[in-house]
DNA sequence: AGACAGACCTGTGAGC
DNA sequence: TGCTCACAGGTCTGTC
């Protein structure tokens, strides 16, 4: 469900509930997710949240030093939502709902709560620096920071063969570009989903990057894209679907030229692109 | 190194 | 109504 703009915007919903106020305790009523959900998510309990970030599509959400200064507890927790996952604001009292597998409950009664059908989200603890974590050490550069660009990928794409959909969706390459956005951003450049990443000039790449970053700042501003069941921590859809250009319309004209558009499984998952648009 | 398939799960909608 | 199948926004892991 939640690409990058998506996590954003769940971000953007959390973090004033939790920056600054003190967990009173986590409560893990089913620890099966991606992987067991870790003892040391306790560690949150009894301080404060000094601040929450996101990686990627990894929201961290960092906790005060204690005062006895143990290294060791230095950190915070770790939250995906996989491909189903959400979170949202309610009270503690609130009866959980279906597939509400975790809380964090704070000191004011307040909770954010974690609700996850399919279970392949992940919730769990990273110790200090965050960048050594096994999940997060080895990603490539945010899209809307600085250092990313199209030399970027004009580079990293040398003697690549594979499909440049896939390329650009591999996190080692550039964090957060998930299956809607990946064929939005094709769209926009005008690049075939399909052709090998290693034989794209560096003028088509820069187009690229342009794309990337410009369909991502867009959607964050409109709050994420909700094909299915994507909701903010207030319960509300995103509202960018409304402005997909590509993603889910097979057989619709194209928005450039009125030629159908294509679908096809490109790395196992749906694409859509315009054949005559797109080369 | 990189390309690819398979794995993890539940829910939904279409077709019979 | 109920069965089966395809499909769904992610990404790690293993194999070649």
């Amino acid at each position: 469900m939640p690409e990058l703009p998506e996590v954003e915007t769940t971000l953007r919903g959390i973090e004033p509930f939790l920056t600054g106020h003190t967990i009173r305790e986590i409560v893990v009523r089913n620890a099966s997710l991606r992987w067991a959900v870790p003892p040391e998510v306790h560690l949150a309990a009894g301080r404060r949240v000094e601040s929450c970030w996101r990686r990627a599509k990894y929201m961290l959400v960092e906790m005060a030093p204690l005062r006895t200064g143990r290294h060791s507890q230095a950190g915070g927790l770790l939250i995906h939502l996989g491909m189903s996952g959400s979170l949202r604001i309610c009270d503690a009292g609130d009866a959980p709902r279906k597939h509400d597998h975790i809380d964090i409950v704070l000191e004011n009664n307040r909770c954010v709560r974690f609700n996850d059908p399919r279970r392949f989200g992940v919730f769990s603890w990273w110790h200090r620096p965050f960048s050594d974590h096994k999940l997060l050490k080895n990603l490539g550069p945010e899209p809307l920071s600085a250092d990313f660009c199209g030399r970027h990928l004009w580079n990293a794409s040398r003697g690549r063969k594979g499909a440049v959909k896939n390329f650009i969706m591999d996190g080692k390459i550039v964090v957060g570009v998930g299956n809607i956005y990946a064929s939005e951003a094709l769209f926009m450049a005008g690049i075939h989903p399909s052709r090998q990443a290693g034989r794209i000039s560096a003028v088509r790449y820069q187009a690229l990057a342009c794309a990337i970053r410009d369909v991502l700042s867009r959607a964050i501003r409109r709050g994420g894209t909700t094909l299915r069941d994507f909701q903010d921590t207030d319960g509300n859809p995103g509202y960018f679907a409304q402005e997909l250009l590509v993603y889910e319309r097979a057989g619709l004209p194209c928005f450039q030229c009125q030629a159908p558009v294509s679908r096809k499984v490109i790395g196992q998952r749906s694409s859509y692109f315009c054949p005559r648009c797109q080369r």
